[in-house]
DNA sequence: CCTTGAACCTGGGCGC
DNA sequence: TGCGCCCAGGTTCAAG
């Protein structure tokens, strides 16, 4: 589900619920999801106040008072919602019924601000999210961020640092684009988009868009131009609503609706005055969407 | 080092 | 209505 965008979505959907608000109690619904949750979890984060959400790559940060930091990772099928008011008097037994889905709800954060209980609930079918708790100071060099490339957002991410990260490299463009030690936050969709707005094929071999002095080719500005402005632009929108997944609100994001590649097979392509067809290929046992006509 | 494929898990959609 | 197959936003590990 949830690629950086979506993740930036779910850090300020539960921004207003979740800031200053006291975390009476986290509770666990089993023992893992991806990974198991550290022994420890629910004793560390209960009784703590939440200072902010943050967010790094795909990865929802919540901090602390006390300097330890939850790590939340929505894998593809996660996601969070708000429920303010009383809690209820036993596990499941929510005023809104949520039918078959609610067996998903495997993690309940109660809360009490100044607006009230409330909880935050992670909902996830398919468990291919995890979470850790870990130290702020510590963050950086913990396992899941050390090798973390550059964030797409803001200015910070340039064509040289790509040029440098894609010297040399056969690798396809887009297992370039999709590995996060190169760039962290992109995934499926946003790397077809990127890649069809750059007018790249997602075949094209990283490497060639670097010159013999290790410089980056006006492709690879437009590239790295084409990465920023999709991200902004679905961060913009509040990102894409896919399946199953929606906002903390419980509201849809909309950028899917200004795909021009992804999910759009033998549709025409977007590219004005192209005239070709999108087409969907596999690379990496991903599905790869994108116009064989105009981007080369 | 490279790349591909399978694995993790559930559910939705489609063809028959 | 049901069964079987394929597909899905991510990440990691094994194998070639």
């Amino acid at each position: 589900m949830p690629e950086l965008p979506e993740v930036e979505t779910v850090r300020r959907g539960l921004t207003p619920a979740m800031e200053g608000a006291l975390l009476v109690r986290a509770e666990l619904r089993r023992a893992d999801l991806r990974f198991p949750f550290p022994a420890d979890f629910s004793a560390l984060v209960s009784g703590r106040r939440i200072l902010s959400l943050g967010r790094r790559a795909k990865y929802l940060l919540i901090d602390l008072e006390d300097g330890n930091v939850i790590i939340a990772h929505l894998g593809m099928s996660g996601s969070f919602r708000v429920e303010e008011g009383a809690g209820p008097e036993t596990p499941g037994d929510f005023h809104h019924p949520r039918g078959k889905d609610e067996k998903h709800d495997h993690v309940v954060f109660h809360l009490l601000s100044a607006k009230g209980p409330a909880r935050v609930i992670y909902n996830d079918p398919r468990r291919f999210g995890f979470m850790d708790i870990t130290n702020r100071d510590t963050l950086a060099s913990h396992v899941f961020f050390r090798d973390l490339g550059e964030e797409p957002t803001g200015n910070v991410l340039d064509a040289s640092y790509l040029a440098q990260r894609f010297a040399g490299k056969a690798q396809p463009l887009k297992s370039a684009l999709l590995d996060q030690k190169n760039i962290a936050g992109l995934g499926n969709i946003y790397v077809c988009e990127a890649l069809w707005r750059a007018g790249l094929s997602p075949m094209r071999a990283a490497g060639t868009l670097v010159d013999a002095k290790g410089k980056p080719k006006k492709a690879l500005v437009l590239l790295t131009e084409a990465i920023r402005s999709v991200i902004a632009d679905a961060i913009a929108a509040g990102g894409s609503s896919l399946r199953d997944h929606i906002q903390t609100d419980g509201t849809l994001g909309y950028f899917q609706h200004s795909f021009s590649v992804y999910d759009r097979a033998g549709e025409p392509c977007r590219t004005p005055g192209c005239g070709g067809t999108v087409s969907r290929a596999v690379q990496a046992g991903r599905s790869t969407f994108h116009c064989p006509k105009c981007q080369k």
